[in-house]
DNA sequence: AGCACGCCGACT
DNA sequence: GTCGGCGTGCTC
C-alpha cells in the first residue's frame, strides 16, 4: 500500500503542513509530487484540493484514520497547475522537498504574519446599527450587542483587534456581512512606494532604439522564439524598451513581470513604469510585510495589476495570462537564491516563458558569461544597443599601478593621480565618487611579524576592527576586545589592515578639510531610509564626496559626477570562487560608467596592484567582447560554467568528525556513479566560512559537461543520502552552476 | 479556514 | 428538557 503526503489548498497558520492520504491502488502510477488531487478533508469530508508533496510505502500516521484520496485533479490550463509545473521544476533542478518548491512558487501561505490585515467599514447608517443592537439585546445575544454598540460609533475598525477585544468570532461578523450592516476588506498597503504621478506616456524611441525593437520583434515571430538578450551599456535606454515590450503585451491583454535587483528598487527607477502605467503596476519590494506581498499578489491572479514589479520572488506572480518576463541587470548575484531551493531567477525565469510560451527578456550592461555564451551557441538571442543616450562619449580611465606608488614613497591608499584629479574636481564644484571593492574582503587585524590573523573562535573567518576598537565577526556578530600583543609571536606589531570606508572617510578629512564628505556602507544604512536619505543628499550637492561599497555604483545615476576613484580595484580579484575575475570586471565597469553625463565629460582612476590583468585592462576600456574572450577560454580550459555544469553539495553539522567521515562516504558514492555520467569530483573541502555558529560546513563539486546528467546525479544523490544513517541531523543544499 | 462538539443561559 | 449562541480544538 502506497501513501501521499499532501498539502492542503487552504492559506491557514493550522494547516501549512502536510497530511497523509491513501493511494487507491488505480492510481499508483500517476500520483507523484507535484499532482493536484481531490481529498476528503475535515468531519465532513468535504472535497477539496490538494497537493501531493511526497510518497511513501509505510504510513507515518495512524493507519486507521488515514483517508483515501479520491481523485486526481484534471490538470486544467490554468496558472495554478503551471505554477506547480514550476515547482517541480525547481525541485528537479535545485533540488528541495516539493513542499519548499511549492511555498517558493505559490507564497500564499503566510506563517510568520497572521492573515492578510482586514478592516470592517460600516456601511449602514448609525440609526439603522442601533435599532439592530435593540434587537439583538432583546434576543440576548450579547456578543452581537457588544460589536453593534462599538460599530455605532466607529465608522470603520480592525479586524482582528475587533475579534480580540470585543470577543467576538469569526461567524458573528461574517452573519453581519452577509445582513449588509458592515463590509470587509482587506486593509490597503499604507506604506506601498507606490506613487502614481501625473500620467505620462511613453517615451519616444530613438532610432536605435526602434531598430532593437524591430529586432526583437522578428525573433518572436519564429516558431520557437529564443529569450533576447539585450545588451545595452548604461544610459543606453534600455528601460526604454522595456516599457515600450510591456505596453505592447498590455494592448494585447497580456501581463508583465519585471524583475529587478533588490537594490536597484528605488523610487527614481520605479516611478516611471507608476507614471506611464498607473494603477496597472504592483510593486514588491522587502518593506512590505507577509500580507501586503500577498495583496500584491492578489491583484496580479485577479486582474487589478498587471505589471509586477520587484526582485527575484516577483518572478512568481500568478498571472492569468503572462506575455514577457524582464530580468533587468541579468547578472546580478541577487538573482541566485541563498536559501533553499537555491534557484536563480534568471535560469527560472526562462524556465517560466517556456510553459507558459511567455517571452523572455535579458538585459545588462555586463552580462553574465552565462548569458553571453548561450548566445554564442545560439541558445539566446543577443541584441545590442550601443548609443549611449544623451552622453558624450566614454570617460577617460587612468590606471594607477599602486606598486609604483609604493616604490615613489606614497604609502597612502590614495595614489597621486587620484589626489590630483580629486583637487581639480572639487576646485570645478563639481561632485566625486570613491568606490571600494570590498566583496570578499575583510578588515582583518594581522601581525606583520609573523603573518597571524586574528579570526573568530567559533566562525573561523578574520574579524574586522570598529572604531570603538573592538573585533567583530561579521558571521556571527561576536566580538572581543582589541589585541596589542601578537598572541602567537608576542610581538607588539600587530594592527588592523586599514582598508574600510570610515578610514578612506578619515584620510580623505586630512586631504580636503573643506570637503563635504558622505559614506554609504553597512554601518551608515543600518535603516532602511538611510540609504536613500544619503543618495538624497548627494543627488541634491549637499556634498561633494560620496564614498561606498558597490552599493553606490549601483542603479543610481548623479549626473554632477565628473570622477569615479575605484581604491583598490583587486581587492575582489583573489577571493576564493571562479567568478572573481567576473565580478570584478563587473563592478568596475558599472562604477566607471558613473563618470560623466550629459555634457560634462568624466574621467575615473582604477588603481590597482595587477594593472595587467585583463579584468581591469578590459574594464578600463569598457571593452566587454574583450574581456569575454579570455574569461571564457579560462572557463574552457578549467571546466567552470557555463563552458560545464558544476553542481556543489554543501553540507554543514556541528560535529566535525562526523561531518567529515560523512563527506568520504559521499565522495566514494559520487565517485562510483559520477565515472558513468562522465564527471568529475573536487572534494571535500572546507567552505570558505568553514564555521558559522559553531557549525562545521563542507562542500564538494561535481563538474560534468551534460547538465541533465547533473541534474539526475543530484537525484540519486538525494536518494543516497535518504538512506543513509550517516547523513541523520546533517543540513545539506545543492547548488546548481552557482 | 470551516466545521463539530460541548458548555451554558433562556424559554416553551 | 431543549434550543441556540459562543468558545475550542481538530482536520490525515
Amino acid at each position: 500500500m502506497k501513501y501521499a503526503d499532501v498539502i492542503v489548498d487552504i492559506s491557514a497558520e493550522q494547516l501549512d503542513r502536510h497530511f497523509q492520504y491513501r493511494i487507491p491502488k488505480t492510481l499508483e502510477k500517476e500520483v507523484c509530487p507535484g499532482v493536484p488531487v481531490e481529498i476528503p478533508f475535515g468531519a465532513g469530508n468535504k472535497k477539496i484540493r490538494g497537493y501531493v508533496v511526497r510518497v511513501t510505502d509505510k504510513p507515518d500516521y495512524d493507519p486507521k484514520k488515514i483517508k483515501e484520496i479520491f481523485s486526481l485533479c484534471e490538470q486544467g490550463e490554468n496558472v495554478e497547475n503551471r505554477m506547480i509545473e514550476l515547482a517541480v521544476w525547481i525541485r528537479k533542478t535545485y533540488g528541495c522537498t516539493m513542499i519548499q518548491a511549492l511555498r517558493t512558487v505559490l507564497p500564499i501561505r503566510q506563517k510568520t504574519e497572521r492573515h492578510v490585515a482586514k478592516i470592517i467599514v460600516r456601511t449602514a447608517e448609525t440609526g439603522e446599527i442601533l435599532s439592530h443592537a435593540d434587537e439583538e439585546k432583546r434576543k440576548n445575544h450579547k456578543a452581537r450587542e457588544r460589536f453593534l454598540r462599538y460599530l455605532s460609533e466607529h465608522e470603520q475598525a480592525e479586524y482582528s483587534s475587533c475579534v480580540k477585544e470585543l470577543k467576538l468570532n469569526a461567524a458573528v461578523i461574517k452573519n453581519f456581512e452577509k445582513e449588509g450592516l458592515i463590509r470587509i476588506q482587506d486593509k490597503t498597503a499604507s506604506v506601498s512606494m507606490q506613487i502614481l504621478g501625473e500620467r505620462r506616456n511613453l517615451p519616444i524611441l530613438t532610432g536605435e532604439q526602434a531598430r532593437v525593437m524591430d529586432e526583437i520583434h522578428r525573433e518572436w515571430e519564429e516558431d520557437e522564439p529564443r529569450p533576447i538578450l539585450l545588451h545595452g551599456i548604461t544610459g543606453s535606454g534600455k528601460t526604454m524598451i522595456y516599457m515600450h515590450l510591456i505596453e505592447e503585451m498590455l494592448r494585447a491583454g497580456k501581463q508583465a513581470i519585471l524583475l529587478v535587483p533588490e537594490i536597484a528598487l528605488t523610487y527614481q527607477n520605479v516611478q516611471r513604469f507608476c507614471e506611464c502605467f498607473q494603477d496597472k503596476v504592483a510593486i514588491l519590494h522587502s518593506r512590505l510585510s507577509a500580507g501586503e506581498k500577498a495583496q500584491q499578489f492578489e491583484r496580479a491572479r485577479n486582474g487589478s495589476a498587471s505589471i509586477m514589479i520587484g526582485p527575484r520572488s516577483a518572478l512568481f506572480a500568478p498571472f492569468p495570462d503572462l506575455g514577457l518576463i524582464i530580468v533587468d541587470e541579468e547578472q546580478e548575484s541577487s538573482y541566485h537564491s541563498e536559501m533553499t531551493p537555491r534557484y536563480h531567477a534568471r535560469e527560472t525565469a526562462v524556465k517560466r516563458g517556456q510553459l507558459e510560451n511567455a517571452r523572455v527578456v535579458l538585459g545588462s550592461a555586463t552580462p553574465s558569461l552565462e548569458a553571453s555564451w548561450r548566445c554564442e551557441k545560439g541558445i539566446y538571442r543577443k541584441v545590442e544597443l550601443n548609443c549611449r543616450y544623451g552622453r558624450h562619449g566614454l570617460p577617460a580611465v587612468y590606471i594607477t599601478d599602486m606598486r609604483e606608488e609604493l616604490k615613489a614613497g606614497n604609502r597612502s591608499v590614495f595614489g597621486r593621480q587620484l589626489l590630483t584629479l580629486l583637487g581639480e574636481c572639487l576646485d570645478r564644484k563639481e561632485q566625486a565618487l570613491l568606490f571600494l571593492n570590498r566583496r570578499g574582503y575583510a578588515g582583518f587585524i594581522s601581525c606583520r611579524m609573523c603573518g597571524y590573523v586574528v579570526k573568530c573562535p567559533h566562525c573561523d573567518v578574520s574579524m574586522t576592527m570598529h572604531r570603538d576598537g573592538r573585533l567583530v565577526c561579521h558571521y556571527c556578530g561576536r566580538s572581543k576586545s582589541p589585541v596589542n600583543i601578537c598572541p602567537s609571536c608576542g610581538s607588539p606589531y600587530i594592527s588592523a589592515f586599514r582598508a574600510g570606508t570610515q578610514q578612506i572617510e578619515e584620510l580623505l578629512h586630512k586631504e580636503f578639510p573643506d570637503a563635504r564628505i558622505l559614506r554609504m556602507d553597512m554601518d551608515t544604512t543600518r535603516h532602511k531610509n538611510d540609504h536613500e536619505q544619503i543618495i538624497r543628499t548627494f543627488s541634491e550637492h549637499q556634498a561633494d564626496i560620496l564614498i561606498g561599497t558597490q552599493m553606490i555604483v549601483k542603479g543610481h545615476d548623479f549626473p554632477e559626477v565628473t570622477l569615479v576613484g575605484a581604491l583598490a580595484a583587486d581587492m575582489s580579484l583573489f577571493s576564493a570562487d571562479y567568478r572573481s575575475a567576473e565580478r570584478t570586471f563587473q563592478l568596475l565597469t558599472q562604477a566607471v560608467g558613473r563618470a560623466g553625463r550629459a555634457e560634462k565629460i568624466g574621467c575615473a582612476v582604477i588603481q590597482t596592484y595587477h594593472p595587467e590583468h585583463y579584468a581591469i585592462e578590459a574594464a578600463a576600456a569598457q571593452d566587454y567582447d574583450a574581456f569575454y574572450q579570455q574569461e571564457i577560454g579560462y572557463r574552457e580550459l578549467m571546466g567552470y560554467p557555463p563552458a560545464q555544469s558544476m553542481l556543489a553539495i554543501h553540507v554543514s553539522f556541528g560535529d566535525a568528525e562526523r561531518l567529515d567521515m560523512a563527506m568520504e562516504y559521499l565522495r566514494r558514492f559520487l565517485e562510483r556513479i559520477a565515472r558513468k555520467a562522465n564527471a568529475q569530483i573536487i572534494g571535500p573541502a572546507d567552505e570558505a566560512v568553514a564555521r558559522i555558529n559553531d557549525m562545521y560546513r563542507r562542500v564538494i563539486y561535481v563538474k560534468g559537461e551534460n547538465e541533465q546528467m547533473l541534474k539526475s546525479l543530484r537525484e540519486q544523490t538525494e536518494q543516497y543520502i535518504e538512506i543513509n544513517k550517516g547523513f541523520a541531523a546533517m543540513y545539506i543544499q545543492y547548488d546548481f552552476n552557482a
